[in-house]
DNA sequence: GTGGAGTTGTAAAACTTTTGTAAAAACCAC
DNA sequence: GTGGTTTTTACAAAAGTTTTACAACTCCAC
């Protein structure tokens, strides 16, 4: 097993300066350290990378990832967010953004993050 | 090829630091002493090293070693893995892994545990 | 700017599912 | 039958997930 071929736009694999998810082994790193993952953790991880700068409402995640159809009321999600937020450290902020009133995002890691800081981005996309 | 190839790799053989299974003779040693284990308890440790490194979900043991096709609700394997790890010793929690809803896992000795200690590794393969 | 409706964040409890364990029962070869 | 092996049973313990309850925040109308 030698290096890894820059893999950074593989399907298999996900990589950034301190993030690297591989989807075939279904982990991930950061900074060279296993991320401990539950399966709903990953599985949303996953989710979010593979879209990696779009916003992914609510309702897809919760489709996706749960099963669930909208009309289903549940925290469940905001509570998984947090979970792996938490699980990602300091750079949490900085990869999964909230979208206020349509999902979350993931963004990947940029060194110098002056451009969008906090910006929610282009709001809406979805009529909600 | 030729040469010495240290039976580490041997196809009939698995050793690291502390155990020794020949495939052949379908015995192991911990630590230069015999394990004295029964039919099945070798044929759920032979299959689990023999793909050291990799997880093997629960019903892929269960029907390698037992014939059993999934559908069949038994703790049969989780007595048998108990067996194994009481037999390994105080060697068994590094060796052989739980992987919480999928199966198990024989993980090569390391001196160095830094790396994935205790870690499940991420744990889903399957979707359920 | 303020206020309020609606949305998201958070901690902890409740719940579900999976795995571990001990002991007994069932098997099986001799 | 006996001794050893394997499977079942019945719980306990652990891991994972969802719900609950409420705090904090955002956006928009005013």
């Amino acid at each position: 097993m030698g290096l890894v071929q820059t893999a950074s736009n593989s399907p298999y694999r996900y990589q950034d300066a301190h993030l690297d998810v591989d989807f075939v082994r279904k982990c991930a790193l950061v900074d060279s350290h296993r991320l401990v993952l539950t399966r709903k953790e990953y599985d949303l991880l996953a989710l979010l990378v593979e879209n990696a700068g779009e916003i992914i409402p609510r309702n897809v995640l919760l489709l996706r990832v749960w099963g669930y159809s909208s009309e289903i009321r549940t925290r469940t999600l905001d509570v998984h967010v947090r979970r792996l937020r938490k699980k990602l450290g300091s750079y949490s902020e900085q990869y999964i953004e909230t979208i206020f009133g349509i999902g979350y995002r993931f963004q990947p890691f940029r060194a110098n993050q002056r451009f969008q800081t906090g910006v929610p981005t282009s709001p809406l996309a979805a009529s909600a």
